[in-house]
DNA sequence: TAATAAAGTTAGGGTTATCTAACTAATAAA
DNA sequence: TTTATTAGTTAGATAACCCTAACTTTATTA
């Protein structure tokens, strides 16, 4: 006998390992981006799968009221689509804050192992570890922690490459959170709030020293595309 | 495309959810009963499906060598599978003893979450654990943690029933661990390294008489044989 | 030891999540 | 505006894990 025949009502909250990724991949896709509608094929890319594979999930999804859209037409979250994945979003970063101060992981091994925690199922857990962190609001990487409503503080964020030459800022966030351009970021010396000074931009290719306690980097166009600060 | 088909040698060594929980279930009985071979449907018992579920998936584990079994005969986990298997008991106490010590779970809800989190797959993660918990050598119902070789500290343990009217003992640990009997401990009075005195035996039913700092509390003789003391 | 009970296996089927291949609809370009 | 490209869908297949029902082997007991 399966668990679903037990109460219809209760089998449709809870949501498989496969659905939670889905809906988390949606809403990412919204913050990076900043536009309410994703297509299928974005989604599929996102999540490593076939456009089919995506399609035949976001029929299930759509049953389930946890997202919205026409045949051919763009996807949207529901209100209790957005909730999920915004609370899936909070325990991913929670989990990240807690291997970074308290178990020692370094910034860009956070992520792999975020990915798994994220899906553990108890209200218990994530509001206890919540408050051994000392209810933060930014993870390692500078995202914002959704709170238990699912509220989120935004930053008002520029990136490095819009900074003028001259000027200093301090870093608040990365965009990119992939192993190979965190491990960079770490060999120029930076880390979360270091003191950046824009020393001088090259014209012709956009390459940009930069000063970090005293000590200047050349970086690309892209690398100060990909750091956030303020 | 499929997984396993990218590097045969590497996906044998992947267990996926289900596999891992089969072997903690054989360990877990060779453990509790001290006796090595096991049966399907002891197996499908303690893992609440159907012998011919269990059978199907003992096929894959001893194609996988991490069992061993003739047909119609009995079980028993190969090392390779008992190394597994520990390892997985290991990251289950561990977790145990995260929530209870950092978490401010209590006795009895340790048990599902850390069913969860066993299942993470990160070496680091492990060990950071362990050392924030300080190298606990057991868990917080008593049972001892397999260490990184799948080692374990063995306590010899009689069982409160054992106790003599008159005499005193130590409480280390719980054979049965689930939630209703754990309340009930709680209820008596006791938690680990208690103090416990056998006043009196009443023959005919076996109830027994305990003081816990000086509390008396009748309990029968299925609670007293699983409390562990010396 | 022959009959009965218990333990273990096989066959056939269902669900979830994935794939490929072939299709249709919508959009962009010539 | 017709055509070519891109986006999205459908159909049919596979693998993992579970089920029930029927069967076979081993163990128990009368």
């Amino acid at each position: 006998m399966y668990l679903r025949h037990l109460n219809q009502e209760f089998y449709k909250m809870m949501l498989s390992f496969t659905e939670e990724n889905y809906l988390k991949a949606l809403q990412k896709i919204v913050l990076d981006s900043g536009i309410e509608k994703v297509g299928t094929n974005e989604l599929a890319t996102a999540l490593l799968v076939t456009p089919a594979t995506a399609n035949n999930m976001l029929k299930k999804l759509k049953e389930k009221e946890l997202v919205d859209y026409e045949k051919y037409g763009k996807i949207t979250l529901t209100k209790t689509g957005r909730k999920k994945a915004l609370d899936i979003i909070r325990k991913h970063r929670l989990w990240e804050t807690f291997l970074f101060e308290k178990l020692e992981f370094s910034w860009d091994e956070v992520h792999e192992v975020a990915e798994q925690l994220e899906h553990i199922q108890s209200e218990k857990l994530v509001d206890k570890l919540e408050k051994l962190l000392e209810y933060p609001d930014f993870d390692p990487h500078g995202d914002p922690i959704p709170n238990k409503k699912g509220a989120v503080k935004v930053q008002v964020k520029k990136t490095l490459s819009d900074v003028a030459v001259g000027s200093s800022c301090k870093m608040v966030a990365v965009k990119d959170d992939s192993s190979s351009f965190l491990q960079y970021v770490v060999k120029v010396g930076l880390e979360l709030n270091s003191q950046i000074v824009v020393v001088s931009k090259q014209e012709y290719d956009a390459i940009t020293v930069i000063a970090v306690n005293g000590v200047k980097s050349s970086v690309s166009q892209m690398f100060a595309e990909n750091i956030f600060v303020v």
